[in-house]
DNA sequence: GCCGTTTTCGGCCCGACTGTTTTCAGTCG
């Protein structure tokens, strides 16, 4: 698959809160880390100030609320000073702290630390001793020969730092969960293929996590021989550069493709690399604390009470040791699943298993490639009761939207393929498009007559927030729209969302009973994770929908329920579950 | 800068790899 190029601003944070607003502030604190940590200050003040803008990013509310109600202090993290610099920045757009630390820094110091291979110690030594005041700079500099002459500098870090600038510069971008998961199969399967020579290996880090988007991806390996494996991995055939080869680990990066970083563990402690290795990192800094307040030590080869293992071959044996439940991957992100495994209230996670259907499917009737029939047939293929057949309404030209007419003649075929099915049911509906001015494509009356109807957003993407949320009012509180899809309209990575209030519309959704979608779609994955969990805690119901336009599309349910997973959405969450779904 | 079963000061996660060093600093995850 083709990278994508990411052209929209925020891709750094794709797992944005409910406002622009909270990942701006955050923004500002992950600027004020970088300051001090170039300027060399104290690295545990940088670390909290990082931590202020992970919270501020993965927060459900909005944090002009929280100051507002003066609640401020009440976030992990946040204390009597950051609590201040929030609030001054909300009020004046600007923080005092961060005009200072700005002061005689470059702004193109923030791109050179970004580099791989220099760190704010490097970036600080190059600008006082050559002025280094940005990227290019810095490869001038390089070329010129004059950074090996720095102290602690030589010939290698010369061209390491050439090496990283090409690098960022190829595209250290992020990719989707979709291409990532491509790019680990493929290497996995590599290794696999030869005979004895791994006994375990498995993905792990952000894409066991199955975040939406990966830098990185992190594969775990065991087998007899380490640096055999480790040989195998560096002149795999998808390598087109290695970056480090140690004794039992090494880095590549893949021909168009990510870095592949690769571990080699003893398989008496695969449990516990799995563990660190698949992160987060800040829910494996909350781990450690835990296991220093019971004087145990936890690192990526076990949990240890002095020299004794006390846990090592399984992540399970490490959690619970640590007096809490064992908790899927896709929990771990440090947003209070430790707390709720300590309490032992973690939510019993949907599984893929228990998918029932999908609701969000096209047929060849509008833009899908293949017949309601054929679509039928993969959905029993992949062993579900029922599907929604949700083609295009007819102001979708573009997609060969639906007339009310060809609604009707759909819902006949639909009636006729049903009396000749077996083991699957095939639901009539319609993705309806609220269209600009507010108002449905197809009249009430005949959406009435269907037995689903998913309601979206297609057009006039720009329009301000008070018209978006009026069209997601007229949506919501329609009688027939069971469900609105992709609310937020975001494609990772190159578009982002439309200007909608989303703890305003799960709001009304709660009201009007109207379920919200996770488009199943790697580059929408829309509602994201964090709204996901909000919809759950309004009592929201969510419909996981694939929006297949081919039969193969229908594969895409598993990245939709890893949504619906780090959602924390139990089976009861999310309408798929029941094999036959009912609505307002 | 934050935080408290170590409570208002003194901690704050931990190890691999690299390149430059004569024993370790810097970077990364």
């Amino acid at each position: 698959m083709r990278r994508k190029r990411w052209r929209c601003a925020t891709w750094r944070k794709e797992n944005r809160g409910p406002t622009v607003d909270n990942h701006e502030v955050a923004q500002r604190f992950e600027e004020l880390a970088d300051l001090l940590e170039f300027k060399g200050e104290n690295a545990f003040k940088i670390r909290a100030y990082r931590r202020v803008a992970r919270v501020l990013d993965d927060l459900t509310e909005d944090v002009a609320e929280l100051a507002a109600a003066g609640t401020l202090r009440n976030l992990p993290g946040v204390g009597e000073a950051t609590a201040k610099k929030i609030n001054e920045y909300l009020e004046t757009g600007k923080i005092t702290r961060l005009e200072q630390a700005k002061k005689g820094v470059p702004p193109g110091i923030f791109d050179v630390l970004r580099i791989q291979g220099v760190g704010p110690k490097r970036a600080a030594l190059l600008y006082k001793e050559i002025g280094v005041d940005g990227v290019d700079a810095l490869e001038k500099a390089a070329q010129a020969h004059h950074v090996r002459d720095l102290p602690g500098m030589g010939e290698k870090s010369e061209e390491n730092i050439l090496r990283g600038i090409r690098l960022t510069r190829a595209g250290a971008e992020r990719m989707l969960l979709s291409v990532a998961l491509a790019a680990a199969n493929a290497v996995v399967d590599e290794l696999k293929s030869q005979r004895g020579l791994v006994s375990r290996i498995t993905p792990a880090g952000s894409l066991r996590r199955r975040r939406e988007s990966i830098g990185d991806v992190d594969i775990l390996a065991c087998g007899r021989d380490p640096a055999k494996i480790i040989q195998a991995f560096t002149h795999g055939s998808h390598v087109s550069d290695v970056l480090v080869a140690g004794d039992t680990k090494a880095s590549v990066v893949v021909t168009r493709g990510p870095q592949v970083d690769l571990r080699v563990v003893e398989p008496k402690q695969f449990g516990a690399a799995l563990q660190y290795f698949t992160g987060s990192k800040a829910h494996n800094i909350k781990l450690r604390g835990i296991a220093k307040q019971k004087k145990m030590k936890i690192n990526e080869y076990g949990l240890f009470k002095g020299r004794k293992v006390v846990a090592s071959a399984e992540e399970e044996d490490i959690y619970r040791a640590l007096g809490m439940e064992p908790m899927p991957p896709e929990l771990r992100e440090d947003r209070g699943e430790i707390e709720a495994a300590i309490e032992g209230r973690l939510p019993k996670l949907v599984e893929h298993k228990d998918i029932k259907g999908d609701f969000h499917v096209h047929s060849s009737h509008s833009d899908g490639k293949h017949s309601i029939s054929e679509m039928a047939d993969a959905a029993k293929d992949a062993g579900y009761k029922f599907i929604v057949i949700t083609d295009h309404s007819k102001s979708l030209r573009i997609a060969n939207g639906l007339t009310e007419q060809r609604v009707r003649k759909q819902m006949k075929e639909i009636a006729a393929l049903n009396r000749k099915l077996r083991g699957i049911r095939v639901l009539c509906g319609i993705e309806v498009d609220i269209k600009s001015d507010g108002t449905l494509d197809l009249p009430d009356g005949l959406l009435a007559e269907l037995d689903v109807v998913i309601a979206a957003i297609h057009s006039a993407f720009k329009q301000s927030r008070e018209k978006i949320m009026a069209r997601m009012a007229v949506a919501a509180k329609n009688p027939h729209v069971d469900i609105i899809a992709h609310p937020t309209g975001r494609l990772i990575g190159q578009r982002d969302e439309y200007d909608v209030d989303v703890p305003e519309l799960i709001r009304m959704a709660a009201a009007t009973k109207t379920a919200l979608e996770i488009n199943a779609h790697p580059e929408r994955l829309d509602l994201n994770d964090i709204y996901c969990r909000m919809a759950k805690e309004h009592g929201v119901k969510v419909a996981i929908g694939t929006d297949a336009h081919r039969a193969a599309g229908l594969d895409l349910m598993g990245l939709g329920v890893a949504v619906a997973r780090r959602g924390w959405l139990a089976k009861r969450d999310v309408l798929n579950t029941n094999a036959t779904p009912r609505f307002k």
